[in-house]
RNA sequence: GGGCCGGUAGAUCAGCUGGGAGAUCGCCCGCUUGGCGUGCGGGAGGUCGCGGGUUCAAAUCCCGCCCGGUCCA
């Protein structure tokens, strides 16, 4: 959305005008803003201006983050506005983004699009959000950019009916916290006309400045964006965003965001790393420079620090050696903080999706601390996260076991990646090295990234050491990032279902008879439209592919017979397509339907036992045991969980066991349609283990006391339904993420039958009892081992006997020893060890072998002085198969082919000799 | 989810323009030594991830799958 821009109408409030604020233009960006001073002539947000904050007090008193949080929390509550507690930073209630990188994201889409009402409205809330797009300029800017911080958010949802508040009551109440809480002068508070764009939705905005710092952002969200035009939408939605970490660093005049957030916690970091001494003269100088670092413009970190150290005078080997290890501090305490809020929501690092953005911010932590050589104490860092913000966030210190588990896991995986990748790098360098090169590949330096993680700063000592000379640009990620660049690949797997859904999507929604009523498999419905072998009716029981399952089958009966239905559907919009085969029945007429009940009750216990194996699953592995995807189908069902490590034999039995024991428990199954909001106040926001539920009432599936989800899938009405779950196989299907395959009731028998018949078939085998069927094994395998190393003694000997009666009877061919045979022995090691002995000598010799039954095989071979004679193996092979009908080829000293007919010693003779005086005329 | 790299002896890896499965370390035996180490000599150890295809012939080429690694502006 460049370019995009609101008129001065937008911004021109009354507030405003009657507080006196009139409208300027930066002389300095050209961004139009409002303020009190007419003589003011920039902006006033960095990089127009410098800090103006750093070693003075100019707020009404020093704050804490936590002070910060509870004014901004309470001055809203003042206001009419409920308090609502932070949402996850995982985001597992959206499709479209991983973590949460705003407050709005709590109320996204559902909320701002109308489809849920808010929890509360208006609303406030101080939300941990997680950005990492500026993840490399976290230190570099002393605090301002931040992959981890509080976004305090009040926002009011106006709807048509409904009006909250808007734009000015907004601005005022912005005013007024800066005024009352911090005790900033109207003068030092500036508005910044600006545009917010993002999620598809957009609107002017406000950003709130004071003292050269943005302190907040002022959202009039009312647009949805569609191909570059802007639609109005039907809720106006205030969000505002209220730097909480800024705030904090305002009240106290720290050098660096830093000190004002963890200042307290200095003591016990310098007993963790040694923190460098830095004078603060030099820091308060330095920081307000800062400000001149602006990450999304793609400059480099040499660049910034050479403009810092030009316009603030100090020399750039003071900020290289005494600022930059200061900053790489900063950073480690942001990246752990980050670790810790992502892994102590149950994520586990993995190399897809958000367990990427977990590992990649632990190497990236590993990294850093590796360069201050402080890299084992990571885990000692995680710990003193939790201890800090376990008081606000009392979920960091109740997973802190898993936590450390996971990050310590991950860890010792990146230290192997690492030694691997040093002793692969350490190989082909010195390779290179041998070959001549002097200097790195640029290539090469990419690709040990690309395919082994191996960064350049591990390449770099490497080469040093070996005398080779390093070059790394400066814009190396975006070298390694440009070669993903390809197209992404379209899926056209879903055609299917938007061709019908153009066809059906003017019919009303179908009526779920199946959820009124499981138990109900026979029902009559009028058939509203038939397009080829898809039809939709008025209402229906058969329940549709959904949640992981795969739909019911069953048989519609109608005026001209009857149809299978082999598919079902639900369309956006809510009508469900039956696909069927057999004559379908006439638009029109009422028809009945039959569900298949073996499949239907096949499917409900599949589909219960998956929530009882989760449940077990979440307390024999932990709480980042979270489902990854879940497939049910009448004869198994899988399903995918988050672990960092490979399911141990111990681990699924003692899941299987739980899991039955739940069955035997006989607990009832409550299935509830419950308000959205009232539904994450009751049970938490592990309700979305199947991902994103787009309403505003939610159909909780919950086995009391053992497991709730959000799910809108068919079960039994009672665990003991369930009869038995055999867990038959686990597969890792990614890096972080367990299958656990599982099939439950009769199919479970049916499995353990099966698996009983067999080792009743592999006993009578092995002619043994079966109890010990293992040992008869063991004894069955040594012997054949050693059976099969008595054979080839035995074929040596052999040979041996075959070599001295060979030897005898060469025809000699020019000078050149031939021996021609016809082995029936079908084993080339044969005869390479008759080959070996007959030509050990120093006059020329060559063989030439068919052996092996009806099609027999052809092997030549030659010594060094029949080929300095003019043989060939090779081409005699090749001439020789060639004449019986076969082919072969290869090398001077050595042929093979394939005979197409069986042929005698003599022809083969003849052959042979036919061919050796072609080869040597 | 996608891209890329890899899977060969207990370990680390070479071989991969198709033509006899290798190196180093480790292991076993012998010699060297007062003993350990060392040095020398010998030896055991392999479904070349699995399945299919092409071919007279596949570790090597093609396809599919499994497993591991890595990267994703």
């Amino acid at each position: 959305m460049g370019g995009l821009r609101f008129g001065a109408e937008e911004y021109s409030l009354n507030f405003l005008m009657e507080r006196g604020y009139i409208r300027r233009r930066c002389v300095s960006c050209g961004e139009y803003f409002w303020t009190l001073n007419p003589d003011r002539e920039v902006c006033g947000e960095s990089p127009c201006e410098p800090y103006r904050f750093v070693g003075k007090s100019l707020t009404r008193r020093r704050m804490s983050l936590r002070e910060v949080r509870e004014s901004f929390l309470r001055f809203f509550e003042r206001r009419s506005h409920t308090i609502i507690a932070p949402y996850p930073v995982v985001a597992r209630w959206r499709s479209d983004i991983f973590l949460t990188d705003a407050s709005i994201v709590d109320f996204q889409p559902y909320v701002t699009s109308g489809i849920a009402p808010p929890p509360a409205n208006p609303l406030v809330i101080s939300q941990p959000c997680i950005r990492l797009v500026d993840i490399d300029k976290v230190g570099l800017t002393f605090g301002r950019h931040l992959t981890i911080f509080e976004m305090g958010g009040a926002h009011a949802f106006n709807y048509p009916d409904r009006e909250v508040y808007w734009k000015d009551e907004t601005v005022q109440y912005y005013h007024e916290f800066a005024q009352e809480v911090f005790g900033i002068p109207e003068e030092e508070i500036i508005y910044k006309e600006g545009v917010w764009s993002g999620g598809g939705n957009a609107g002017p905005c406000f950003e709130a400045i004071s003292y050269g710092l943005e302190v907040a952002t002022l959202v009039f969200m009312q647009y949805k964006t569609v191909d570059d035009e802007l639609i109005k939408l039907p809720i106006r939605t205030v969000d505002t965003g209220y730097g909480m970490e800024r705030f904090t660093w305002l009240t106290q005049g720290t050098p660096s965001c830093f000190d004002a957030v963890y200042g307290e916690l200095y003591p016990r970091l310098k007993e963790i790393v040694d923190f460098p001494e830095v004078d603060r003269e030099l820091l308060v100088k330095y920081s307000p420079y800062t400000a001149l670092v602006v990450p999304k413009a793609g400059m480099t970190i040499a660049e910034a620090r050479r403009r810092i150290s030009e316009a603030s005078g100090i020399p750039l080997e003071t900020i290289v050696n005494v600022i930059a290890p200061l900053e790489k501090i900063y950073a480690s305490l942001d990246f752990t903080k980050s670790i810790t809020f992502i892994i102590s929501e149950g994520v586990v690092p993995s190399n897809v999706r958000v367990g990427y953005l977990a590992r990649l911010l632990i190497r990236k932590a590993y990294r850093l601390l590796k360069e201050l050589g402080y890299e084992d104490r990571l885990i000692d860092l995680i710990n003193l996260q939790i201890d800090y913000w376990g008081g606000d966030f009392p979920h960091l210190r109740e997973m802190r076991d898993e936590t450390i588990d996971i990050v310590e896991h991950e860890i010792r995986k990146f230290e192997d990646t690492i030694a691997k990748g040093v002793e692969y790098i350490e190989r082909e360098l010195s390779e290179m090295r041998k070959r001549g090169a002097s200097e790195v590949p640029l290539e090469f330096i990419i690709r040990a990234y690309d395919e082994r993680g191996v960064t350049p700063d591990i390449v770099r000592p490497v080469a040093e050491r070996l005398g080779m000379e390093i070059n790394i640009p400066e814009n190396f990620y975006e070298l390694v990032a440009s070669r993903h660049l390809r197209e992404e690949p379209v899926r056209e797997a879903d055609e299917r279902i938007r061709l019908l859904e153009e066809e059906f999507k003017d019919l009303p929604a179908t009526e779920k008879f199946y959820y009124r009523d499981p138990s109900m498999l026979e029902f009559e419905a009028r058939v509203l439209r038939v397009r080829e072998n898809h039809v939709a009716l008025d209402r229906t029981c058969f329940y549709p592919e959904g949640g992981g399952a795969v739909s019911d089958q069953g048989i519609l009966r109608h005026s001209r017979g009857e149809c299978r239905v082999i598919d079902v559907q639900i369309l956006e919009g809510g009508v469900i397509v039956h696909r069927v085969e057999g004559p379908p029945p006439a638009e029109g007429e009422i028809v009945r339907g039959i569900v298949d009940r073996e499949r239907r009750f096949s499917l409900m216990r599949h589909h219960t036992a998956t929530h009882i194996i989760l449940g077990a699953a979440r307390r024999i592995l932990g709480k980042h045991a979270w489902q990854a995807g879940a497939r049910k189908e009448p004869g198994f069902a899988r399903l995918d969980i988050s672990h960092h490590k490979r399911l141990s034999l111990e681990e699924v039995v003692r899941i299987e066991e739980e899991a039955n024991r739940i069955i035997a428990a006989r607990i009832p199954v409550k299935i509830m349609e419950m308000d959205r909001n009232e539904a994450e106040r009751r049970y938490g926001f592990q309700l979305y283990q199947g991902g994103e539920v787009p309403s505003a009432t939610i159909r909780v599936v919950e086995i009391p006391g053992w497991d709730a989800e959000a799910c809108g899938g068919l079960h039994v009405e009672n665990t003991e339904d369930v009869g038995l779950i055999k867990i038959i196989r686990t597969e890792r299907i990614q890096d972080g993420v367990e299958r656990l395959v599982f099939v439950a009731g009769p199919a479970a028998l049916r499995y353990i039958q099966q698996s009983w018949l067999m080792t009743l078939r592999l006993a009578e085998k092995l002619e043994a009892p079966v109890e010990a069927i293992e040992k008869a094994l063991d004894e069955t395998l040594s012997e054949l081992k050693r059976l099969r190393s008595l054979a080839r003694r035995l074929l040596s000997a052999v040979a041996e006997l075959r070599y001295r009666e060979l030897k005898e009877k060469p025809i000699i061919m020019s000078g050149i020893k031939v021996y021609v045979t016809r082995e029936l022995e079908d084993d080339r090691d044969y005869i390479l060890k008759i080959s070996d002995k007959l030509l050990a000598v120093d006059e020329p010799a060559c063989l030439i072998a068919a052996y092996g039954g009806e099609r027999p095989y052809l092997l030549v071979t030659a010594n060094e002085a029949a080929i300095k004679s003019g043989i060939h193996a090779g081409k005699l092979a090749s001439i020789i198969a060639g004449e019986l009908g076969g082919r072969g080829g290869g090398r001077d000293r050595l042929g093979q082919g394939g005979l197409g007919e069986d042929v005698s010693k003599e022809r083969l003779e003849g052959v042979s000799i036919r061919a050796l005086h072609q080869l040597l005329k």
